[in-house]
DNA sequence: AGTAGGCGTGGGAACGCTCCCACATTGGTG
DNA sequence: CACCAATGTGGGAGCGTTCCCACGCCTACT
């Protein structure tokens, strides 16, 4: 092993041995241009003799830059690490930080460690920060902005957002989802919608009223029956639509964990899924797959959206603009046995 | 919102607004001794006024330190994100870094990733490196503790390893379980081992055979079988010992998802558990509670692995020393009704 | 009354780097 | 043969902190 260095050699020490001067040194560390093949070679070889590493800390203090970007998560790590979409986020993220060189920084910052948080961004730790899952009414995201520290955040915040933001296209893939049920020949499609109050609830409600009216299919207001996401909330939410509506045959669940709460709902009903009924899911999370029967469901692509959240990011760096649109994703349907 | 400054207020124009000395603002922000309440005030309603906040390259420079811990979990974002156990143990090291005013950087390396990681570490971005889940030759925390960064691995990498890691008490464990299932009246103890290379494999393994000793009870070579952790070789390998030992009265598995996988073996050749043959797995995971019937298991506690984890990393950044040697925590069996 | 000690304070120096300007040294041109 | 441009180079300045030394002032001793 090398002998453990006292103190971490400097640019300077460098530079001394390969018989050069600091700036010289400094040039083939970075850009490189100008310099001498001899001169290259030279601190080349006193960098692998030192070991040397450079500095961080003095390098972003002139350079103004940490090429470091922050993934904060704001939810407990309970949730964070159970559910499956957040692995695909930060898997596209990371990927497309890693190919412009970037450095990722996750850091986990559920409400009560809001506070050192935000110092730890303001800090000029990270160049950027990326945003994902905060609760509707957060103001971290302006606040961070507000110390000109560059923001994206994944899924909108709130519906009148209309800037750093990356979401999927709740609309649209509603709309799809509707109007594949109506290709069914399906009549009375029914929709167990999210909270009125989170962005993904309301924005797919609204994909469903315009995908029944683009289908020439009439909204009935006796179809509409809000849950909160849960799989008991689908299962409650389908049995108050039975018997509202017996003649129900078909439904749009918000996501997917109500879709199979509708299911088991139906099954226990006696209703055959998805010949008398059939069922529409979002989200397209791995649940989709091993339900019974497997589940026809809008498909949104986590890798997809930490993608365009870092480019969206880059973006917004490079151009010192804060206030680029934000972005939205489209979905694809996955017809599986349930419609 | 505040006006956003071109460029960030300086230490430097909060002394002069406040009316005192570069010196004075800066011991007002740190430590605070020997300040005057009237300059102390001064100052703070200045930083206030511009909304100062450190510049932590500049005070990482001189300092040379940064108050940031870095958190390498060198696996895929599959696993990291699909394993509840990293959530307990990411909770566990995220309270106790808090309370050290420490600063959490949690990285995702996988394979590919190594090499910016290695320089990332290096370049003083943090003060000390937790490295989780290294699969076993890995040179990784030997290499950064070349570089002068203090390491602390949960798990050992190999049994060799005497410092600077955290690690369950396997042996203690499996002792346990076996002492448990003794004391059931257990005559015919088996084991299903896990991997022979891996430490939790061994240690757990080195155990069973010490409980039975301390039982009295004779170890017999055809009543071990190995596995690799899944559930198919858990199922197979009681396959195996049903066939080589009908009389098996006791197993112990060395972790949970192997235990569920006997089970499983077990009501297909119409064993009643426990009435015919008493289970005990290993790791107290979720699915010890869930299983048909819920599983008496070795309980591990992931949160204690994380505190102990900082607490050795804090140790060994206060006292320099990189040599502590590691610490071993206890664990507890959870009886509940498969023995 | 004179002095020793403490307390609070200001500001120079240093941390290790990049930026940039000025200075060779070369080769080619009028 | 003088001149200029291009090329490579060295090193001063400065980034925003903390550390530390020296200085003034006040209090409380001898």
């Amino acid at each position: 092993m090398a002998r453990r260095p006292r103190t971490r050699p400097t640019l300077e020490e460098v530079a001394a041995l390969a018989g050069v001067g600091r700036g010289t040194a400094s040039r083939v560390i970075n850009g490189g241009a100008k310099v001498s093949d001899r001169a290259r070679q030279a601190v080349e070889d006193a960098i692998a003799e030192l070991g040397y590493v450079p500095n961080a800390a003095a390098r972003a203090l002139v350079t103004r830059r940490t090429d470091a970007v922050a993934l904060v998560i704001a939810e407990s790590e309970e949730r964070v690490f159970g559910e499956p979409f957040f692995a695909g986020i930060v898997r596209g993220i990371g990927a497309a930080l890693a190919s412009a060189d970037r450095q990722l920084v996750l850091i986990l910052a559920d409400a009560r460690r809001r506070g050192s948080l935000e110092h730890y961004l303001t800090r000029q730790h990270v160049d950027g920060v990326l945003l994902l899952s905060l609760h509707g009414d957060d103001t971290l995201p302006d606040r961070i902005r507000g110390h000109g520290l560059p923001v994206v955040v994944g899924g909108r915040a709130s519906a009148g957002v209309r800037t750093g933001f990356v979401d999927v296209d709740n609309v649209q893939g509603a709309g799809l989802a509707v109007a594949h049920l109506a290709d069914r020949g399906r009549t009375r499609i029914a929709t167990i919608a999210g909270p009125a109050d989170m962005v993904a609830g309301s924005s797919r409600f609204e994909g469903y009223v315009e995908g029944l009216t683009a289908a020439d299919r009439p909204f009935d207001e006796r179809l509409v029956v809000r849950g909160d996401f849960s799989q008991d909330s689908g299962a409650r939410a389908m049995r108050t639509l039975l018997q509202r509506e017996p003649a129900v045959d078909g439904v749009f669940c918000a996501n997917d964990l109500m879709a199979v709460g509708a299911l088991q709902t139906l099954r226990e009903a006696g209703r055959r899924v998805p010949e008398d009924v059939a069922v529409v899911g979002f989200e397209d999370a791995p649940v989709a797959r091993s339900s019974v029967p497997p589940l026809t469901t809008v498909h949104q692509s986590p890798g997809a959206m930490g993608r365009e959240m870092v480019a969206l990011l880059l973006e917004t760096m490079a151009t010192g603009d804060m206030t680029l649109p934000g972005r939205m994703l489209p979905t694809r349907l996955v017809v599986r046995q349930s419609s």
